[in-house]
RNA sequence: GGCCCGUUCGUCUAGGGGUUAGGACGCCAGGUUUUCAUCCUGGUAACAGGGGUUCGAUUCCCCUACGGGCUACCA
């Protein structure tokens, strides 16, 4: 068997949204799956949609998603260029074979006819379709005789070329996913080929394309399904072995009806770009790790029949396979990826974790020492979803509480916890082995002694020097403010009160 | 409207002719803890409906309903 060779083939009109980035992935995947090589082609044959920055978007996102391609534009490759727009003066010639064979043909009418027709059959309740049943009575190379075609053709009137789409063949056509799916060729229409401004369409060019860079298989959603037929035929007019096909499930809005969509991102409260482009957040600026990511992006839709739902990159690689793939759209879920990044920032080391929080503390005009930070981090990082959330769960630990929780202050500051909160800072004072452990001693036997309560105590004391009835062991965060800064917190506090 | 695809807890899904229909997210409760969170334990909740086939159907077939996609000189 020869290698396998998949592509990604997006068109640059604006940012690649996640479910772009899912194609690519599962592209990816199947091909590393196999040993095979990911292509990544540049589909700009509508220079009209065109969007400025959107194939710089397209590498940056597959970049930082950890989906490099083998080959593709601004990479050596066999097959370039990977612009379909660099590749213009090659579909030409095989549609011209379709023509001669008399499988494609030229057809005349104007945009304003066919608009007309489309319009008259609507409001008759009907579908007007340019195919068999009514080509001849349209303007093409097939009703109008071969004079008055020649005669169009060099008066240079506009013109585009039709495939020629069989009458009365039932297809059987596979789909990788979903198993054969039967097509009755009267359904489908005379599909544009050629555009009137030199340029293939979608069709052609796709075609013409996959074989001429060797695609053994074409992995993309679900929306190409209805031109599956057209593509295989297209192949059989080519005499051309077609690759196999395998056909995405949707990924469908979290709330209402239909796809998942630009807007729902804006309207949800969560990315839907991998980058930021414009003024929707991507997830990588939302704080997101493109390990979760790809974790997410890769339980969508697909699954390893396991129970194992954490997987690396590699390890989705060694378990993916298409069979795997299911039929049926999947809602997205913004709640479950928020969990997958959890997962995964519980995994990182605090090293890296510390490397990122201090570039954040930086930005508060915080300079604290690396191993100071990353013990922090060692202490707060099982209620943290993302790098940013370091602050608000240990800001006490940099900086001074400059507030404290009104209603646990009201709950907790009574009448005796200034004289019991005077005899802490004693006891602290006096603490020649500033370690969590020995404060916790001291303290404990102070309260145990004098019969008070923990509550009394602890409440107070947290609230003096976290600002907060929140975060881990106070004895630990006592040791790591250190002496001084206890003392003065409880201070402060006390003077907050009075 | 036409063509095509699909349908298991709220969501992502496993499973598959005979199962207490399994897991995860979310939610709820309990436990642990000086607090919050984490964590642990438990709970909640599903085979769209109707016909077949069969000893037996959630699983196979058909119909209906619902959902989705496509229906451009866009991809």
């Amino acid at each position: 068997m020869s290698k396998v060779r998949v592509r990604f083939a997006p068109s640059p009109t604006g940012a690649l949204h996640i479910g772009g980035v899912r194609t690519a992935l599962f592209n990816y995947l199947f091909a590393k799956k196999h040993g095979g090589d990911f292509i990544l082609r540049i589909e700009d044959t509508d220079q009209n949609r065109y969007v400025d920055g959107a194939e710089d978007y397209i590498m940056a996102a597959l970049d930082w998603c950890g989906i490099p391609f083998d080959e593709g534009p601004g990479k050596k490759g066999n097959h370039g260029p990977y612009r379909q727009s660099e590749r213009k003066g090659l579909y030409k010639n095989y549609v011209d074979e379709l023509v001669r064979d008399g499988k494609a043909y030229y057809a005349f009418d104007t945009s304003e006819t066919l608009e007309f027709h489309r319009k008259d059959h609507e409001a008759k309740g009907k579908t007007f379709i340019y195919n068999w049943h009514n080509r001849l009575k349209l303007t093409n190379s097939l009703s109008l005789s071969p004079e008055e075609v020649e005669a169009k053709l060099n008066s240079h009137d506009n013109y585009v070329i039709r495939f020629k789409c069989p009458q009365d063949e039932k297809l059987i056509l596979n789909d990788l996913v979903r198993g054969d799916i039967h097509i009755d060729t009267n359904t489908l229409d005379d599909k544009v080929l050629f555009k009137s401004d030199g340029m293939p369409t979608y069709h052609l060019a796709n075609i013409v394309d996959d074989r001429l860079m060797a695609i053994t298989h074409v992995i993309r959603g679900e929306e190409w399904l209805p031109s599956l037929a057209l593509h295989q035929l297209l192949y059989n007019a080519f005499g051309w072995q077609p690759p196999a096909f395998a056909h995405l499930p949707l990924i469908m809005k979290p709330i209402g009806k239909g796809k998942l969509s630009k807007r729902d991102g804006e309207k949800g409260g969560f990315p839907i770009f991998p980058l930021s482009w414009k003024d929707s957040i991507g997830y990588r600026e939302a704080g997101y790790f493109p390990e979760a990511v790809i974790n997410f992006l890769g339980f969508l839709g697909w699954n390893p029949g396991t129970a194992q739902e954490l997987f690396t990159k590699q390890e989705l690689i060694k378990a993916f396979s298409i069979e795997r793939v299911n039929k049926s759209g999947a809602r997205f879920d913004p709640e479950k990826t928020r969990w997958y990044n959890q997962q995964w920032l519980q995994q990182k080391p605090d090293v890296e974790l510390a490397l990122q929080f201090s570039e954040l503390l930086n930005e508060r005009a915080i300079v604290s020492k690396p191993d100071y930070v990353q013990k922090v981090i060692a202490l707060i990082k099982e209620r943290a979803v993302f790098v940013e959330d370091f602050w608000d769960l240990g800001h006490y630990f940099f900086k001074a509480p400059t507030s404290y929780n009104e209603k646990a202050l009201k709950k907790q500051w009574k009448e005796a916890t200034p004289q019991l909160m005077r005899e802490v800072a004693l006891i602290l004072k006096e603490n020649t082995d500033f370690t969590s452990q020995h404060i916790a001693q001291d303290i404990k036997n102070w309260i145990s002694q004098n019969g008070l309560s923990f509550g009394a105590v602890m409440g107070p004391l947290r609230l003096g020097l976290v600002g907060d009835l929140k975060g881990p062991d106070l004895f630990d965060i006592m040791e790591m403010i250190g002496k001084d800064a206890c003392l003065k917190r409880l201070i402060n506090i006390q003077n907050f009160n009075s």
